[in-house]
DNA sequence: AGCCGCTATAAAATCGGTTGACGATAGGGG
DNA sequence: CCCCTATCGTCAACCGATTTTATAGCGGCT
């Protein structure tokens, strides 16, 4: 045993009498081990627990340029939106035996690139980004597709790089949400939606700019109202109250709200209730996304379901197939997976009387 | 270049004239390039950074036994409570340069086990646990102790196993809170007090007691409901709903009620919109954790801060601190930090009319 | 007898970087 | 002139595995 404690393979070899070589075969089923006798495994076999030896990883990664971990770029782990990701990746992450080394890139470009750097240092075998919304830095991405390292973005999508991502059906998501509200009755219906810079906001709006056109609804203009651009994922909370105020002191009347995401909803739920408005007796209100927030909150809120856990698996067995396909040398796709969204109802929405 | 495409010390060396441990000891500013001329760095340096050479961390940690990596095992990253800690946690290490190779053991000992013996495989330098509850599994401790990583607990306090923790000031945090109460003329006072088999949930409880004898308030017993022992941190949105329906039931007035945590709290918010009673006016409510929800309910959630960003980058620097003791072969002693809480009074407590 | 092929194992190279021992030269003191 | 020390580097060992190549015995075939 070295000094540090740990059982190497040359006290496996010692304590059996072999070879540190033919340990080596045989503990990993080499196909050399073809030719070696049952009872010399046994022997090998046995001194190898007796010893309790562990190989080390730090040296057959080095000699095998495999480390066996997965870099994990969280853009905000804050976001409420980004743990169940997280959660579902590394479920599917320890279930193929990888570790994840994590980093959380504060939503700090600069951050993310460091990190990368690190991470790329560090021989991770593949890299999988959980992004909310993220400054559509092409800078970053650019770093990424340059590096041979397979990726997956789960959250969002990039219809005009070539990475491949994970990312719920923002517009059929939101085509849903508004068909509820339409079915409940609702004709008169506020819309807060998402700062232009974010994909997702396009997606969803177009989702529900095709339902009201197919329904015949017409959107009102002064009824719409768009969240400032941010980096800080609760400032949405804050804006969603600011502007459902805005939406009421303006006297437009509406008896349903449409929030870009659950948190915004949240925000308006607070306006409303100021107001001295029920909800859903005197308005409804949905959201998007379905994070812990939304069910815990009086009243529960109707919203439209990311299977962000799923996601997460997803895209671990995306980038873990993108391994293997490198691994044999067959060329790896870009793959841009929609997720269907789901719309859950809860307390929050009700028909018009 | 190697095949792989990587520059290696060698191809440094082949560049700039001089030999591999040249490169090394310069470019590390080993002792013995106190010995090398100006000039000698500079080509090496030169020729470095032509090539972008990265040294690669896996080979260099073989040699140096050293990973600069640390272990963090959350016990469950669904947990609301886990994240923040987790955030300051990573920040800290991102300072010192130190990644992070993440274990979520969803709340199961098997998993927690399994994680720790891979992590230690990858010879993390030191290892932080994120625990929320955990059960007091002595197993899983002594598996700590006995391995020679540092380690350090963040949210919860072990008094009687020698292992390091950070942790926050429970009884005085619940006492300040009941203390709260009582200062806005509350007498009547519901609790819903967190399973006996929780650390956290004694130490409060204890505070509790502890201001009422002060304050000479009588706590009736008829208004204490205890949580049910469970591993899902969301169980007790349910159970707060459930015990305050029960405690609403039996008909014993209360003006105020304090729950474990905010999860619960929130909870108890339900049960009482449900049954019609308004949240400050009829009845006060506060938390505890001040978890990121409790600032977007409606009302907010008067509670209890943990100040968990801190307590991860405690966390880190007390593994960090450990680590380098330890590099100096000083003893490592066990310590543990109980952090202050901090009452923050938002829109669910009152002054009772 | 010589060669081939199979079995069973070991030696040696390799991954990429670090480090202690050592060589060579030059200058200073005795 | 010799010894000692300070400079400036290089060599080779090492970290702990994996993998390629080598060695050696033996049976069978020509």
């Amino acid at each position: 045993m070295g000094r540090t404690g740990v059982v190497t393979i040359r006290d496996v070899a010692r304590e059996c009498g072999y070879s540190a070589s033919t340990v080596s075969i045989v503990l990993n089923g080499a196909p050399l081990s073809r030719y070696i006798p049952g009872d010399t495994k046994g022997r090998i076999e046995t001194a190898a627990k007796r010893l309790g030896y562990r190989p080390n990883p730090l040296a057959r990664s080095l000699r095998s340029q495999r480390s066996n971990i997965i870099g994990v770029m969280v853009i905000d782990i804050t976001d409420p939106f980004c743990t169940p990701i997280l959660r579902g990746l590394e479920n599917a992450l320890y279930q193929a035996n990888y570790l994840s080394l994590m980093a959380d890139a504060h939503n700090e470009p600069h951050r993310f690139e460091r990190y990368l750097e690190m991470l790329l240092d560090r021989r991770v075998e593949g890299l999988v980004v959980i992004a909310n919304w993220l400054v559509a830095d092409i800078k970053l991405l650019a770093d990424l597709t340059e590096c041979q390292v397979p990726t997956v973005i789960a959250g969002r999508s990039f219809e005009d790089h070539s990475v491949s991502t994970v990312s719920v059906d923002n517009e059929s998501g939101a085509n849903m949400a508004l068909e509820h509200l339409y079915r409940l009755g609702h004709r008169e219906i506020a819309f807060l939606r998402g700062p232009k810079a974010l994909s997702s906001s396009g997606q969803r709006w177009k989702g529900i700019r095709g339902f009201a056109r197919s329904a015949g609804l017409h959107l009102d203009s002064k009824k719409i109202l768009e969240l400032p651009e941010s980096l800080d994922p609760n400032s949405s909370f804050e804006a969603g109250t600011q502007l459902t105020g805005e939406l009421l002191q303006q006297g437009k009347p509406f008896t349903a709200l449409m929030a870009y995401d659950d948190v915004t909803a949240l925000g308006a739920l607070r306006a409303l209730k100021k107001k001295g408005l029920r909800v859903p007796e005197d308005c409804s209100v949905v959201g998007f996304d379905d994070v812990a927030q939304a069910s815990l909150s009086v009243p529960s809120l109707t919203t439209v379901r990311q299977p962000m856990e799923a996601m997460g698996s997803l895209s671990a067995g995306m980038v873990l197939e993108a391994i293997k396909a490198m691994d044999e040398k067959r060329d790896v796709p870009v793959v841009r997976r929609k997720i269907p969204a789901e719309l859950v109802v809860r307390e929050s929405t009700r028909a018009l009387k």
